[in-house]
DNA sequence: GCCGTTTTCGGCCCGACTGTTTTCAGTCG
C-alpha cells in the first residue's frame, strides 16, 4: 500500500518518538522524530516524489535513518519499528501523554510498577491510591493526575478553532491593560501566531509590581480556577471550555524579549537561539546577554535586528523558511493588512442560505468602509441552500441595479458561486455565466470521490474560461471533516496556467486555503482573494480578520491580493484570456 | 537521530514551576 499522505507519515514519526520517550530514549533522538515530524507536515513537495527521488534527506533534521523509515511509510503504509513498539505496550499508551502533568517518565514508571496503559487504568490507580506511594509520585500528584483524567477526556483534542478563543482571549487582555501598574501588554503564543487552531492563551505584561497584576487578573468573572502562580507567572482555567490562560508579568526592559519567547515558536525559537550562539550571544526569555552583559532590547524589531536579520511578523514564526529567508532579505517588506482590503468577496444573502437582506448586507460592508461588495449566492444544484435557479438570478440582478441606484459610495457586482459538478462542469451554461462580473466555483457535495477524481474533477473546472475563483478550494472542516483527497500542487500548477485565483476563506472552520497551501499558491504566481463567505452582517465583521491570518500566515502582500485593487481593477483581474 | 568553515564525534535552546526531595527530576512551553 502507497501512502502519500504528509499528516499520517508526521503522526507515525511523531508516536515514534513518543514511544522512544517512554523507553527513555535520548531527549535528542526522540527530538529528532519530532523535528522530523514537523518537517513533514508542514512540507510543501510532493512526499511522494521526493521518495522516489532519493531526496529525503535534503530535508533539514531528516537524516539516512529517518528518511528510510520515511521510505518504508510511504511505500508499504507501515513502520516496522512503530509496529513493534505498539506491540509492546497498550494500544492507548499514548493517551496518557494527554493527562496534564503526566510526560514520558512518569508513565513509564506508571506502566513499569502498576501496569497502568490507559486513561481508565490511570483512574483506576489514582482512586485506589496505588499512585502516591510510588518513588517520585505522592498524594498530591495523585490528586492532580485523576483531575487531569477528567480534563483530559473533557477537552478531547485540546485545541480550540482560533475564532473561537480570540474574541476572548482579548477580552481577558484589555482586562490585564486595566491592572494596576501594568505598562505594555500583549497577546503571545499561538494565538499571536494565528494558528488555525490553538491550545491555550498566553498574555504577556510588564508592571514594575508583579502581585497587584495576577490579583486583579485571577478576578475577571470568566476565571474559573487558579492552576498555579509563581513569581513571574500566573495560570488559570476559563468557565468555559476549561481553556487554559497563562500571564507572564515581568519589569518593562524585559518585556521584549519576553513577549518574543512566548510568541514561540518552539522551533522558532530553537533554530533562532543557535543562531544566536554562533554569534556570541545568548537569547532566553530574559533577554539577549554577550557574556555577562545583559543587551538592552526595546523591542522585537531590534531582537531580530541584532541577529542581523529582517524583522519576523508573529504570524510567520514557525521555522517554514522564515529565518533563511530574513538572513537573506528575502521576507516580505509588509505583510496584506485589514487597511488594504477594499472589496467583500464572496457572500449570501436571504437570496440563497444568508440571514440578512442583499441591502442590509451592503450597507454593512459600506459602513465598513469597502467600496464594493460581490454578490454570489449557491448556485442551482445546491438546493438545500437555496442556490438559484436561472430565472431567480435574473430577478436577483434587478434588485442589484435598484441597490447599486439607491446606495452611493458602494458598488455592488453581480456573481455566483457556483457549484463545481461530480464532472467538474459549472452549474450553469457558458451564456449565463458571462454575463456576471465574479464566478467562484466551489465544491459542495459528493466529497468523498478519491484523489484521481477529484483532482480531475477541478482541473475540468478550470478548463471552462468563466471560472475565476477556486472557493474554499479543499473543503475541509478544521476539527470536523478531513480536506478533500486531491493533488494540490498539480491543480495549483493549472490555476497559474490558466490564470484562476484562489479564495482564502474567512470562515472560522474553513480558513481554506490553509496557510501553507497559500505558500505554494504565491509561490506560483498566482492571486489570492481575501474572502469572508458572509451568510450575515455579524460574519461580514468577523470573517475578514480570520481571512486576512491566515493570508498573512502564508506570506501574503497587499499585491497578491485581488480585492485590495479598485471594483474596475479587480473584475478586470478576474477575466480570463 | 542529526549535524559540521575550529568537530565525522560530541555536541544538541532555555528557564519557570511543582512536588518531591534535602539538591533534584519531571513537566511544560
Amino acid at each position: 500500500m502507497k501512502l502519500n499522505d504528509k499528516a499520517a507519515v508526521a503522526n507515525a514519526l511523531k508516536d515514534l518518538g513518543l514511544y522512544l520517550q517512554i523507553k527513555g530514549e535520548n531527549s535528542f533522538k526522540t527530538r529528532a522524530y519530532d523535528i522530523a515530524s514537523e518537517r513533514i507536515a508542514g512540507l510543501a513537495d510532493d512526499l511522494g516524489q521526493l521518495v522516489a527521488e532519493n531526496r529525503l534527506t535534503e530535508l533539514e533534521g531528516v537524516g539516512a535513518s529517518i528518511a528510510a523509515k520515511i521510505t518504508e511509510l510511504v511505500n508499504t503504509g507501515k513502520l516496522e519499528a512503530l509496529e513493534t513498539l505498539k506491540h509492546e505496550y497498550p494500544i492507548t499508551m499514548l493517551e496518557l501523554l494527554k493527562v496534564p502533568n503526566l510526560g514520558p517518565k512518569k508513565a513509564k514508571v506508571l506502566f513499569d510498577l502498576l501496569g497502568v496503559g490507559s486513561i481508565a487504568d490511570l483512574e483506576a490507580a489514582c482512586k485506589a491510591h496505588r499512585v502516591r506511594d510510588l518513588k517520585g509520585f505522592g498524594a498530591q500528584t495523585e490528586e492532580k493526575l485523576l483531575a487531569g483524567v477528567e480534563l483530559a477526556r473533557r477537552t478531547g483534542t485540546g485545541r480550540s478553532l482560533l475564532a473561537d478563543v480570540l474574541p476572548r482571549a482579548e477580552k481577558l487582555l484589555e482586562h490585564v491593560k486595566q491592572a494596576p501598574g501594568v505598562k505594555r501588554a500583549s497577546l503571545g503564543g499561538s494565538v499571536r501566531r494565528m494558528r488555525e487552531t490553538v491550545a491555550d492563551v498566553d498574555i504577556i505584561a510588564s508592571a514594575a509590581e508583579v502581585q497587584p497584576v495576577f490579583e486583579h487578573f485571577v478576578k475577571h468573572p470568566d476565571v474559573r480556577e487558579i492552576i498555579g502562580a509563581g513569581d513571574s507567572k500566573a495560570s488559570v482555567r476559563l468557565r468555559e471550555g476549561d481553556l487554559q490562560v497563562d500571564l507572564r508579568v515581568l519589569p518593562d526592559e524585559d518585556f521584549a524579549t519576553a513577549l518574543h519567547h512566548f510568541t514561540g515558536s518552539k522551533a522558532h525559537h530553537i533554530k533562532l537561539r543557535s543562531l544566536a550562539i554562533d554569534q556570541g550571544l545568548k537569547l532566553s526569555e530574559w533577554g539577549v546577554h554577550r557574556g555577562d552583559q545583559k543587551q538592552r532590547v526595546r523591542d522585537e524589531a531590534e531582537l531580530y535586528a541584532m541577529l542581523g536579520m529582517q524583522y519576523v511578523p508573529p504570524e510567520l514564526r514557525e521555522d517554514w523558511g522564515e529565518i533563511e529567508a530574513a538572513r537573506e532579505g528575502r521576507l516580505p517588506p509588509r505583510l496584506v493588512e485589514a487597511r488594504d482590503i477594499v472589496g467583500n468577496i464572496h457572500s449570501h444573502t436571504t437570496w440563497s442560505d444568508g440571514r440578512a437582506s442583499l441591502l442590509e448586507m451592503a450597507q454593512a460592508a459600506k459602513a465598513m468602509g469597502l467600496k464594493y461588495y460581490t454578490v454570489t449566492e449557491h448556485s442551482q444544484t445546491s438546493s438545500y441552500a437555496g442556490g438559484l435557479s436561472l430565472d431567480k438570478m435574473k430577478a436577483q440582478w434587478d434588485e442589484i441595479d435598484a441597490v447599486n441606484e439607491q446606495l452611493e459610495g458602494i458598488t455592488l457586482l453581480k456573481g455566483i458561486e457556483s457549484d463545481i459538478l461530480e464532472d467538474g462542469s459549472l452549474d450553469y451554461p457558458d451564456a449565463v455565466l458571462e454575463k456576471l462580473d465574479v464566478v467562484i466555483g466551489s465544491i459542495h457535495q459528493r466529497y468523498s470521490q478519491d484523489e484521481d477524481a477529484m483532482t480531475r474533477r477541478v482541473l475540468n473546472a478550470m478548463e471552462n474560461p468563466h471560472f475565476q475563483i477556486w472557493g474554499h478550494p479543499t473543503g475541509r472542516l478544521i476539527n470536523r471533516r478531513e480536506a478533500a483527497p486531491m493533488r494540490m500542487e498539480e491543480i495549483l500548477d493549472k490555476a497559474a496556467q490558466k490564470g484562476v485565483a484562489i479564495e482564502i476563506n474567512g470562515c472560522p472552520e474553513r480558513l481554506d486555503l490553509k496557510a501553507e497551501h497559500v505558500r505554494l499558491a504565491l509561490q506560483r504566481g498566482l492571486k489570492v482573494v481575501v474572502s469572508t463567505d458572509a451568510h450575515s452582517v455579524g460574519e461580514l465583521h468577523q470573517h475578514l480578520p480570520l481571512a486576512l491570518a491566515t493570508a498573512r500566515k502564508g506570506w501574503t502582500t497587499a499585491a497578491d491580493v485581488l480585492n485590495t485593487r479598485s471594483a474596475k481593477d479587480f473584475v478586470e483581474s478576474l477575466r480570463r484570456g
